[in-house]
DNA sequence: ATATTCCCCTGGAAGC
DNA sequence: TGCTTCCAGGGGAATA
């Protein structure tokens, strides 16, 4: 489900309501996901620590503690982060419920459990875990610059979808900002990243700008499930051009919008305008 | 190196 | 109504 302007979203939710609050239970409720939960290690690990600051790297949340530890929580396709009281009745799927301070529950909601909760001890054991290392720029930053994009495009053979996709090349992209910053560009998604000529590149890197910084202003986008940690939709779906408008007229042409299959997901993108 | 394909899961929508 | 099939916002592993 979340890509990087709706984890962005969550974590800004969350900042606003659970910083300097304390973790008083710990309910793991499910310990099945990919990399299965360590139920009494994560209690012992968060009981009575203290949140003290809510970062994001790519598509992580970094709940940073008083101690030193970080708790990191991916949210897969279907997961959220949400933030009830604790007289609220547990939805379905709640599968970590952390009782705070003040009646509150932080619930990790996740039903097909493609997420990830773990806790590592300092942020030098973060910087060093092999599932962020290898992770790219964040786009927003000033490392994503075009220098930098070039520099990864070249000679690379892949579909440019697939490379916006590689979280190697940069981070929280997903399969609905990858369509929509092609059709933004006016880019197909299969030409070759390294095929692509300078102007275009300077025109990708500058779609992908604009294509994540208005979905963070519509604080994200809501197709299904997606909410922020206050139980809001986003609002970037009444944005999407492409994304999900398979056969529907473009709206910059009126040619029909196609979806093709690449490495497994659906592309969209308008053939006319994207060439 | 790179491109598919499959897999982990549940649930909703669409088709019959 | 009920059954089956397909599809889904991620990511990692196995396979050609």
């Amino acid at each position: 489900m979340p890509e990087l302007p709706e984890v962005e979203t969550i974590r800004r939710s969350l900042e606003r309501r659970v910083l300097l609050r304390t973790i008083q239970r710990v309910d793991v409720r499910e310990t099945r996901f990919r990399v299965p939960i360590d139920a009494p290690g994560l209690a012992r690990k968060l009981l009575r620590r203290r949140i003290t600051a809510a970062a994001r790297r790519s598509k992580y949340l970094l709940l940073h503690l008083d101690d030193e530890q970080v708790m990191v929580v991916h949210l897969g396709m279907s997961g959220s982060l949400v933030l009830s009281p604790e007289s609220a009745p547990l939805p379905r799927h709640a599968h970590v419920v952390l009782r705070l301070d003040g009646g509150e529950e932080l619930r990790f909601i996740d039903p097909r459990r493609f997420g990830m909760l773990f806790v590592v001890p300092d942020r030098d054991a973060l910087s060093r875990d092999p599932r962020l290392v290898a992770i790219g720029p964040e786009p927003l930053s000033a490392d994503f610059d075009l220098a930098y994009l070039r520099r990864r495009a070249c000679r690379v053979r892949k579909p440019v979808k697939n490379f916006l996709l590689d979280s190697t090349v940069v981070a929280g992209i997903g399969n609905i900002y990858a369509c929509e910053s092609l059709f933004a560009a006016g880019i197909h998604p299969r030409t070759p990243a390294g095929r692509l000529s300078g102007e275009r590149l300077r025109r990708l890197h500058g779609a992908v700008l604009t294509v994540l910084r208005g979905a963070l202003r519509s604080r994200g986008t809501t197709l299904q499930d997606y909410r922020d940690s206050d139980g809001r939709p986003g609002a970037n779906q009444r944005r999407l051009r492409v994304y999900g408008r398979e056969g529907e007229p473009c709206l910059a042409c009126r040619h029909p919008v196609r979806r093709v299959v690449q490495a497994g997901r659906s592309t969209f993108y308008c053939p006319r305008c994207q060439q």
